[in-house]
DNA sequence: TAATTAAATTATCGACTGTTAATATAATTA
DNA sequence: TAATTATATTAACAGTCGATAATTTAATTA
């Protein structure tokens, strides 16, 4: 359909590797989280891993930097095309389509951001947001002056906002105890859209 | 100070294990803590674990169940003293100073919610966050009739303030990161809890 | 103080951890 | 097809995992 490239064999299991990689590292962590695991997951032997990648570590960070290209892309487009405050009220909905596609992904960012600081996954993480402050900033002053006046104020947003987007995602059990239904539902998301689109709307008429 | 309670030597050890276990298990999870980092932490040889929980599953649910006792019976006494929405309001704000008094709890909470749904972790927070979701939708008709639809919608609030509240916590690497401070220090705490304050009541007014 | 119980230790278990070496098989290029 | 490279395998490593048994030391109770 999209990519329709010519794999090697070795991209092939490469890839494989990753789709195995990804939900574990998700749930169980990077240390929760064995090579035999992956590997078995995989259909390949253990040693074989290593022929792809050289480290349980550079696993862990090419599983990372696979899962934030479509976020980091899409959030470079949105950036870019959605005039002032428009960013802030229609991101997370955008965010919410994304993770939707992958939902593992949203805990995979949450267990980066768990480590230390130095570490590959916050690394990734921050740099990632880092834009967001920066961008986000900009457009805020420009609208409504300097009313969320420091940095460490708008540090508190995008937390909220990244917190309120991935979080929904690492709800699933409580939502199914909850609610009795599954969070990943369409309407279910929508609902969840809906509320943010709104909260997120309320968030800046404060400081307007 | 406030408990002057005569300890045996056993119970201060079981007390030393516990408070070894709680950073450890917020960082790295279940699976990615190591009896023997606990027992180093603690001051004691690692059998000697056995003379006080029975296994690492025991030990893992007696911390997370002394995490949830000040947040459970805080929640109790707000619920029972404070009337109709402020309930919501006030909530997110009482929760924050709790999480204060003991920053790695936020972690360990949202570390619980992570595992297998039958898990012993995924179930006291359940049961924990389920009062909210029972009381809530009670205070919330009665105020302004059934706005709130349904369960699903009112799971999703009670989710979204969960996330926004321990979400800030576990957030101290960003932070530090993008607003160059230290989230725990008070003028930030404040900062968060306007924040959150304003954006509860931002977020009822939706719904009058 | 003596008897009893609680709490700690050392030694050890089989299973699992990430990783490497040596080698065989399959795919690609000459 | 032959040569070469890429990809896989089996075997083995030192270190760690959670847990048990047997035993010694310390604290509590009679």
């Amino acid at each position: 359909m999209t990519d329709t490239v010519k794999l090697s064999k070795g991209e092939k299991t490469a890839q494989r590797i990753l789709d195995a990689a990804e939900p574990l590292f998700a749930r169980h962590g990077f240390e929760g989280t064995s090579l035999r695991q992956i590997t078995r997951s995989a259909g390949i032997t253990e040693p074989g891993l290593y022929n792809h990648f050289s480290s349980k570590q550079e696993l862990y960070a090419a599983v990372l930097e696979r899962a934030l290209k479509p976020m980091s892309t899409a959030m470079d487009e949105h950036l870019a095309q959605t005039p002032g405050l428009r960013v802030y009220t229609e991101l997370p909905g955008l965010m919410t389509d994304i993770l939707l596609q992958h939902p593992p992904i949203a805990a995979l960012f949450q267990q980066a951001l768990q480590g230390e600081r130095e570490s590959v996954g916050n690394q990734l993480m921050q740099q990632w947001l880092d834009r967001l402050v920066v961008q986000g900033g900009h457009s805020i002053e420009a609208m409504v002056g300097s009313t969320i006046e420091d940095r460490a104020n708008l540090a508190i947003h995008v937390i909220a906002m990244f917190n309120l987007t991935t979080g929904y995602f690492l709800s699933q059990n409580l939502f199914a105890a909850l609610a009795e239904g599954d969070i990943l539902a369409a309407e279910n998301i929508e609902r969840q859209k809906r509320f943010l689109s709104k909260l997120f709307r309320a968030m800046l008429i404060v400081y307007e």
